[in-house]
DNA sequence: TTGAAATAGTATAAATAAGGTACTATATAA
DNA sequence: TTATATAGTACCTTATTTATACTATTTCAA
């Protein structure tokens, strides 16, 4: 209950990890998987939607990777978590508030769930919190600011 | 995903109901899940908790029900929240943070984790937000601040 | 004193979501 | 042409949520 799941920690691990590359510079996604100990399909996964979610850039083959194409401070915390886990509801009343343009909703018991508005706003805040926290913020956060990864070295 | 169960959802319609009341009358778990189309079951099982934690008060035998122990001003949507689902937590390395006294947690990976910092104080504010949210608040927000329950006549 | 209505406590089943793995296809560098 | 990498899915397992059921106890009132 009001809990993240951990395709969204995985995922801001990768983009973590991606920021800090030197501009250009590839990671692939067995790197970061090694990295942090972290199963590798599963971050395949997570790196295919952050692709797909226009957060990161592919180049396939060998020696291929991910690379960032955003700066982490235009990157926020829901926005994130929405390409990975899908659009974020308080419940289930909730659906098309994503552009945080106010009232459209989508619930089936509008007008006898008496907790229909409530809920509206509380979800509104909730997303003002998450989209106000950037990639770049985040990073700040992590510990001494340099991540400690198990492996730093990588084999290529 | 970041969503709060159906039991709150319910929780949240028998507080509503229940803080209506004029002073020292009592609903019963009947009373409330008919007037809402709610599974008797489950209301029942929403009432247990909300009287387990302190927040109702129950009468037992004929004619008994349940009655609200405090004002609508001093109770928040995340402690019922709580209540009902137990701790709040956006992931797993977060434990002891309810008293919202800064740092503590219990990640057994919290020397390897990245993002258990950033995590803690995305937590935290949205357990700041959750915890201005008072039940008098979403009573106000309800539409026309008066509930439109399926039936209203109570058979008592 | 008996019966109906109510809560208390707990157990369990069913449905849904999350977490994790595997497979086939395609692209690219060496 | 081979090894390495991503793309796209499909699938299985586990955990959580949702819902129901059962037994015991309490209380009012006929």
């Amino acid at each position: 209950m009001l809990s993240m799941t951990k395709k969204t920690g995985y995922g801001l691990i990768a983009m973590i990890h991606l920021a800090r590359l030197p501009e250009k510079k590839l990671a692939s996604a067995r790197e970061i998987s090694d990295a942090y100990g972290i199963s590798l399909s599963l971050m395949m996964n997570v790196l295919k939607k952050l692709c797909a979610a226009g957060y990161v850039e592919s180049v396939r083959g060998s020696r291929g990777g991910y690379r960032m194409l955003r700066p982490a401070e235009e990157i926020n915390f829901v926005g994130l978590m929405e390409a990975l886990e899908g659009p974020m509801k308080l419940a289930e009343c909730i659906t098309r508030q994503v552009e945080g343009l106010g009232s459209e909703m989508a619930c089936k018991l509008i007008s006898q769930c008496p907790i229909a508005n409530p809920i509206h706003r509380v979800n509104s805040r909730i997303r003002e919190v998450l989209s106000g926290v950037t990639l770049a913020e985040i990073i700040e956060d992590t510990a001494g600011s340099r991540l400690q990864s198990k492996s730093q070295t990588q084999k290529a």
